[in-house]
DNA sequence: GAGTATATGTTCCGCGTTTAGACAAATTCC
DNA sequence: GGAATTTGTCTAAACGCGGAACATATACTC
């Protein structure tokens, strides 16, 4: 039951049926394919002659193409089959880290073309700029992928979208720093950015073929140097007014608890990110970012968790804590937003065999409903460049996001 | 960028356009009535042919009625005025609370017809439902208010919409409850039954004229002797995959803190319900609910903030400490939902003035940015009956709602 | 191998809806 | 009283879904 906006509406006019139904064909057979008309008019649930005429739209456009005639499964003519068209257009995601600075080209549907490359993130922007477009030129000239439809861009940060600036990256000390339209005008292509944890939300929420979580509510939760949490409603990236929604990494534990980056104390964050774990370990003051030896500068959570697997008793500790504190955290979620399903992210996940009993056990513990403690968690392991799949996401999926209606 | 679920999604079919056309013209009339056939076409942009079909197919259910020809502004022929015609149809809305129950009736508008009626709640659920039929029937009855459209009903606990049953109702002692079916059978009317926080979200969402939260998101929070919360996205109430979602009473602000009647420890709703808020006062445990003599039995927190305001320094220390707590815990709503703005309702806003500095200072301490400080914060008065509000947009809002597409 | 059954894809017409414009009715200004 | 202007209705055209007929293609049967 959602209210029509009296203020910003949109009306239908004559082709708004025809462009609900073309992009309806469009998913379907995105999500489909191969499919032929028959089977997609059946799908629809309207004749083969609508369909028919939707598809031969989607030809002329080349947005999809005709394979070859399939087998017939009973007697009748063979159907010819459907297909994204997906050759000709490429992508390029970019995630900008702390350390490194990752690139990945893909096609339109997200389909990894070529490897993932990285380099040492130079924290001047317009360095990084012009290092970023050397690369992506260089990589868009090397393979033969065709022309690229544009380029994502994910930071850990805030970012305000109307203007594609970054407002606040405190790992790369970056604050209101332009970065979009650079880029932009130093490649010529169109470019998008956005906070990594929301790209990530959005990656899970395209490429996920799962049923539950095709539309519903998820959350993606992001554990690396800070945290970062990216909600999705309806099939629609939770923005807010500011475009800052989901920092559920600064929802407090305690609000008495450590000193956290961003100032407050007893932050989510503050508990489970990385630095917190490793703090734990060694028994540092969070607040202190000075290395204390050679080790302590270069260790990291993998180190950690390798330690802990290998029969370390106080990183097993270090590690059951943070599980403990993040089973905590997400019952905040599950309370707060009752999802469908949260997904978890970053080296963390790795451990997730050692740690998942405990995190459940803590999620059940400040759950308010029995249903709320069996709410589905979902490990996205690093190999799947979660980041990098959502800065894709923000160039590919426009083209099939539902029309504006009503 | 709305993703189309492939598993569940409609079609436009021939009259798609027609029926979302419909219903922005139905809430154009809602908002800017009276109105003619003339401005609506210039709102919508759309030729005057249009509209007036619109209007005629709506006049012809008698969902809308012409009134008498206004004034021209300048010269030309005068308009012929559209109201949205409420005067056949009323709407019943009933806040089941722990001590009383509340009954109000009015037109589809939500306009009030008759004065708020309310007796004491018997715990029992079919000895309240005889009550309440009796007692809605004889309202009816009494008034000249034509048919009766429908009965919503809020609880302060946890509601299944499709089984119409209330899962929890702590303060009423309820658990599993069939209510809807019962209290629809004995009446011969329509019944829906929700929660009672997101009923005040709807309520907000349905009768508020500003434009910055006629469809923006927002969050309701309701604090009396628990905490619940609605929250609103894209101008539709955020349900989550159990109804559950909108707990944000029983996120914790410190786990080690007092113990919450959920069971966990350290909840918001321990530091900021009218209970803690007394506890804190008396110097109770808040988990020990025996009263300690006649006078804690009997002491609301309304009698707490008379006393603050005339002067009594522990009354005020309580009602400072509450006051921060409550700026704390907005900061966690705002830092994860990003809202344009948030309501907040219940007894503790009587002593708004006194509070809202310490509020707001404490918002400002723990939001993550300078904007999510300056959130807009709207009180709702106990006199606006936001409960009774929302339990009547239950089912006056649906014929406004927009068309479900793509 | 011819005929029949069945499935796919195309085409055509009917009908509902928006779009555009003309027209009558009503009202004010000159 | 006539011109100008606004409202509301009406008609024809354009567009797209709804339904059915038709051509095409394939497998099965006799």
């Amino acid at each position: 039951m959602r209210k029509i906006n009296p203020h910003d509406f949109k009306v239908a006019r004559r082709g708004t049926s025809r462009e609900i139904n073309r992009q309806i064909a469009l998913n379907l057979i995105r999500t489909h394919q191969p499919i032929s008309r028959a089977d997609l008019a059946r799908l629809m649930n309207v004749r083969r002659g609508v369909a028919s005429l939707l598809v031969s739209e989607l030809l002329s456009e080349s947005l999809i193409f005709e394979g070859a005639v399939g087998e017939a499964v009973g007697r009748g003519r063979r159907p010819t089959f459907l297909y994204i068209d997906s050759r000709q257009r490429c992508v390029v995601g970019v995630d900008i880290r702390a350390s490194r600075t990752y690139i990945l080209v893909t096609d339109l549907m997200g389909k990894q073309l070529g490897v993932v490359s990285s380099f040492q993130t130079n924290k001047d922007v317009n360095v990084l700029t012009q290092e970023l477009t050397r690369r992506i030129n260089q990589t868009l000239a090397d393979k033969e992928i065709g022309s690229c439809a544009g380029v994502g861009v994910v930071v850990p940060g805030m970012v305000d979208l109307a203007l594609g600036r970054v407002l606040h990256a405190p790992t790369l000390g970056w604050r209101d720093v332009s970065l979009r339209d650079p880029l932009a005008a130093a490649l010529g292509i169109p470019v998008q950015i956005e906070n990594s944890g929301k790209a990530c939300a959005l990656a899970q929420l395209w490429t996920t073929r799962s049923e539950v979580a095709a539309s519903a509510n998820s959350v993606f939760v992001s554990i690396s140097d800070g945290v970062g949490t990216g909600i999705v409603v309806n099939g629609e990236l939770l923005r807010g007014r500011h475009n800052t929604a989901g920092e559920f990494g600064h929802v407090p534990l305690s609000i008495d608890g450590p000193r956290c980056s961003c100032g407050a104390t007893g932050c989510w964050e503050a508990y489970v990110s990385n630095l917190a774990t490793l703090s734990r370990y060694f028994g540092h003051d969070l607040a202190d970012a000075r290395p204390r030896d050679a080790e302590t500068a270069t260790f990291t959570v993998e180190d950690l968790i390798a330690r802990a697997r290998a029969g370390d008793a106080k990183a097993l500790a270090a590690l059951n804590s943070t599980a403990r504190y993040l089973g905590l955290g997400l019952a905040s979620i599950i309370n707060s937003l009752d999802p469908a399903r949260i997904y978890i992210g970053g080296e963390i996940t790795t451990a997730w065999s050692l740690i998942e009993p405990i995190v459940r056990g803590a999620v059940r513990e400040r759950t308010l409903t029995d249903f709320g403690g069996t709410t589905e968690i979902h490990i996205v392991p690093a190999e799947e460049h979660p980041r990098l799949r959502g800065a894709v996401a923000l160039v590919a999926a426009p083209a099939f996001a539902a029309p504006m209606v009503a």
